[in-house]
Order: C-alpha cells, then structure tokens, then sequence
DNA sequence: CTGAAAGCGCTAACAA
DNA sequence: TTGTTAGCGCTTTCAG
C-alpha cells in the first residue's frame, strides 16, 4: 500500500486499483510526521521570522512565488515578536526542525548569527553581522544610504537629519555610513544633533521627529531608516502643521507597499524585497539539493524611487 | 534523559545536573516531529491561508498576538495562491497534519466546506457556506454592507455602483445583499447596470471601474465590496482625471493598514481582523483543552470608519 | 508480486 | 533511582 502511494515497483494492476480505490474512498492521507521521520526528507521549506510585519510579509510573498514548481511546500514560523526569548530562539527552533521537519530554512530574523546546523542549509536574509559563515541574501544598503542623501543634496538641501535604525542590524549601520559618506563627499560635515534614534520602531522614530522638528533650528529634510520610520516621521510632521514635501522633504528605505499608498506617497530607495525572498528560496532549494553553490552571498542592488514626498527645496 | 527533559520524578540531583551540562554541551533540542508522533498533543496551532495578502496577514498578527502566554506555537502554511489544486488542498494539509503535527488549525482558507477531521479541532474564519458545522469566526457582512450603502446615501448620493467580491464567497454575497437591502429600504431601485464584478482582485475590479467610470451616466459613488477593490477603484478613477471624493465618493470594506494610507484616505466598513484571528485562536484553543465549547459561531460586528474618501454631496 | 519486519527519535510504562 | 523496551505511522528491505 505504501508502494502504491510512492508509485514503486512491483504492484499489479489490480491491486493498484484497489488500494487506490479504498485510499479515496477513505480519503487517506500520509501523515507528515511519519514520512518526516522515516524519510529524512521532507520536501518542506521552513521560513522563520521573528514577526509578521509589512517586511517580512513582502518577503514571503516573494518566497511563495519562488517556490512554485519546486515540488517544496512552504511552513512559515513566527516568533510573533516575542520577547521573553530573544537570544536562540532561531536555533532551538532549526534544530528542533531540522532533519526531519524541514529540509532546509531561511532565517528573515537578524538578531542572532548562529554557526549552521549541521545537516540542514540555511540562508540568512539581512543578518546580524553582515557576511557571515552562512549563505546571505542582503542588499546593497551602504549604497542606498547614498543614494537616499545625493537625492536630497541635489534638491538643495544643507540640514538633513537621520532618523536611525536599529542599532544591532548591520543593515541599519550601514545605511547610517552612506547617508555620512554622502555628506563628507558633498563636503558638509555631520550635525550629530540631526541623527536621532528610531530603531525601526514607528513610536520611537515618531517621537524622535516631533522633538527634532520642534527645535528651532530644524532640518528641512530627513532621511529615515526604513519605510515604516518614514511614514511616522511624516505624521509627526502633519501633526505639527508641516507640510510634506513643502516645509520637509522625507526619504524612506525599503519600499514596502505602504510607502506608494502612503500621503504624500514617499520617495524611498528601494530595496527588492521580494526579489530577496525569491532569490533565498531559490539558493536555498539549490543547496539542499547538493547543486554547485556558485554564489553564497548575493548582494542585490538598491535603487531610488522618487515620489511626492520630495521636491527641490525653494528657499 | 527523557525523564530530565520533561521534568518528570524519579531522578537524583546529581544525574539531573549531568544530564543537563551534556544537553548545553550539545545543543541538543528534542525533534519536534519525533514527539508529535509519539505524544499525540504537540502544542502546535496551526493557521491555514490561501495566500499571504493583506487580510490573512492582519489575521496573522492578531493570532500571533492571541497565542502568547497559551503555550501554543503558530505554524502558518501557505498555499501561496496556488491554482492547479484549488478543492480540497485544505483537507490534505489538514489530514496530514492532524493528530502530528498540529493540535488543532484555523482555516482562513474559505473556499472549502469541508466537514471537520475526526480527532482534530478546526475553527474556519469566514467561510464559504456561513453557518457550516465547523466553529467559525466571520463578522456582520450584511449589516456592514448596510452600512456603508446607507452612509452613501445619506450623503445626499443616488447612483451608487457596487463592484461585487468573489461570487462564491458567502461574505461578498453578503455585502451584496446589505447593498440592496439598504437601497430597497431608502426606495430605490437597484440598477443593475451599476453592478459590476470585482472578484476582490485589483485588475479585474479596477477594468471594471475603468468601464463603468467611463459611460456617460456614471455614478456618483462607489462601494467596493473590500478595499483591495476600492483602493483599485481609486487608482481607475483618478487616471480617469476624476478627483476623489469630489467627483466620486468611495467606500471600502475590511480596514486593512492599506485603507487608512491611500490617498485620499479610505472610507471604510470597518471588519475587527485582528481581532478575527485573536478570537479564532481562542476558540480554537478552548476547543482543543476541551473547555465548554460556550458559543462555537462568533460573529463580530462591523462599524463604519469615516474618512477623506467621501464627503456629502455637490450637485 | 505480496506479506512481514525493522527502525526513524522520542516517551511512557515497566523491570531491575 | 536507573536501565530497558514497546510502539507512534510510515517506508524500505527482505523473505515468502
């Protein structure tokens, strides 16, 4: 019967047809734990986040493209932001998982650089600690940072703050290093009192922009870490009667769906985030399946997408 | 070593702390498949969704939110859109994992009616037939399309349109009759010219707002049976040159994070999503400890969220 | 071609 | 208190 199922040798035809026949007639399905743990493959993808928010949901996306017609199934795993476990939860989860119930995961939660598991492939999107021992996905941020700045240099601006990310991901510090890059290039030097927190966190950023946009001396633009920091910085502004792009130019990073939908619809450079799911799946199923691993470390490209809530600065 | 694991009786101290150091020198973590297939409770949800789109996302977080401090772990599978196996991939998965893998699933996956599996709990969040033999979680679509329809009319607006949902859903449907019935109650006829399919799929509702925006007796407002539609209907209408809510009032339905940063912001029937999934983890895990099941049909109400989208009408 | 049996990693029950 | 064993549901191997 299990032969029937798994297509092998050695069953006539008759039998075939009457297994099959009482098989949909029971509506038997094999159970997954047991082929798990029986075969060690499993033909599952596991992918970990640490919490279901606009990234790591246009990453998935990405990721459920990809795997289409890779014969794999896709199993998510959320950490639902927890906090009580923040170290290792990754781990204990991959190696709960690993040789049975996944064949290979990717990791779209950065705070910890964990040395692989042995027997399972695993790929790291934007990790911790940049090129790690582990297959990366990552983009170009160093040059988005750049980029998001020469932007509001072009326009003519001179004051142009920094709302930062979180200050444990390599993404966020480089981000940081382009938009000081571009400043030290332009020949401006960094007014350290214009970088403030934002940690990714939309409180945290909206709270840095009304204290800096309430001082007397304020930026006529920001550049925010991530989309998500960006449109908060864009409400604080609202709220204190300053128009965007008007009285403040804002660039975001990332370009996640909201940042088009958003009022006014937000300059931000764009980081291919669902390329970045397609590609980890991608290189992930090469990986398991024992493929020259031609390139363990793709870096994709940044790119800046102007919208509205930018202009030349009119003095 | 089992018994160290799992804090049971019958250990000294001394092999308890041995036990213990080994396990930290290895790393060792118990596979979770062997122990699902062993003990038949395996604190595992799992969450069944057709696709990751906005709407099963919010239902995501509110679960996610709901699972803390049970015990539970969420596992999300996703059918990623799939089309080849469009009857029934919810009843493999669900045989499949059921009595393993998971100790019970909520299935956001509404197409399917299917009777619930023998020994595992399902709550299915608005699903296909309404009132099915599973437990379900779904919100007043009826009295939600009441509501919005009412609104436009009390705007002073006659020639509402509806662009319709995905016809085998029984929420859409739903929507649909709320519509009539609130024009029915004002007097007026229905026009049927004035309904158009939608689908819940952007191009398609966005082709038939193209069309119906474009003929000459075009009407004055829109309710889009959800606000992937009315944000699509947006789009149509202002490549159409018509401002919104000047030229056309639109209002939505669902009130994902999307809704409240389009532009002009959407005026929306507000259906408690996160809240959707936080009770259908409830339930679910009640179900599952075998608590009095009290109410196995929750049906949460909707509310109208007024914003820039409309506004009373100009003649 | 069909039936029987071993064993995947774990835990509950039992024997020592 | 510790060591041993059966068996969860499946597939593979080997004997019939």
């Amino acid at each position: 019967m299990s032969k029937v199922l798994n297509q092998r040798y050695g069953v006539s035809a008759d039998t075939f047809a009457r297994v099959t026949a009482v098989i949909k007639e029971m509506g038997y399905e094999a159970s997954l734990v047991a082929q798990s743990l029986r075969n060690h493959r499993t033909n599952v993808i596991g992918i970990l986040v640490a919490d279901i928010e606009p990234f790591s949901t246009e990453l998935l996306k990405g990721a459920a493209d990809a795997i289409r017609g890779t014969g794999f199934e896709l199993v998510v795993y959320s950490a639902g932001g927890r906090i009580g476990d923040p170290q290792g939860w990754e781990h204990r989860y991959l190696t709960r998982l690993s040789g049975t119930l996944v064949d290979g995961a990717v990791l779209v939660t950065p705070a910890v650089d964990l040395e692989g598991i042995p027997g399972t492939p695993v790929v790291a999107v934007d990790p911790h600690t940049g090129r790690a021992a582990l297959p990366t996905i990552d983009s170009d941020n160093l040059h988005g940072g750049r980029l998001a700045t020469e932007h509001l240099l072009a326009l003519g601006h001179r004051r142009i703050a920094l709302i930062t990310g979180r200050e444990d991901l390599k993404s966020a510090q480089q981000r940081e290093t382009g938009y000081r890059g571009a400043l030290a290039s332009a020949g401006l030097p960094v007014d350290e009192n214009l970088v403030r927190r934002g940690d990714y966190e939309a409180d945290i950023a909206a709270e840095s922009a009304r204290r800096l946009l309430r001082e007397p001396d304020r930026p006529t633009a920001v550049f925010a870490a991530n989309d998500i920091t960006a449109i908060a910085v864009i409400q604080a502004a609202q709220e204190l009667g300053l128009r965007v792009p008007e009285d403040l130019a804002v660039v975001g990073f990332d370009n996640i769906p909201e940042s088009a939908l958003c009022t006014p619809p937000l300059t931000t450079v764009q980081q291919p985030i669902r390329e970045m799911g397609h590609r980890a799946v991608e290189l992930l199923v090469r990986l398991i399946n024992g493929d020259e691993p031609t390139d363990t470390h793709i870096t994709l490209s940044t790119e800046l997408v102007v919208r509205q809530s930018t202009r030349p600065l009119t003095p």
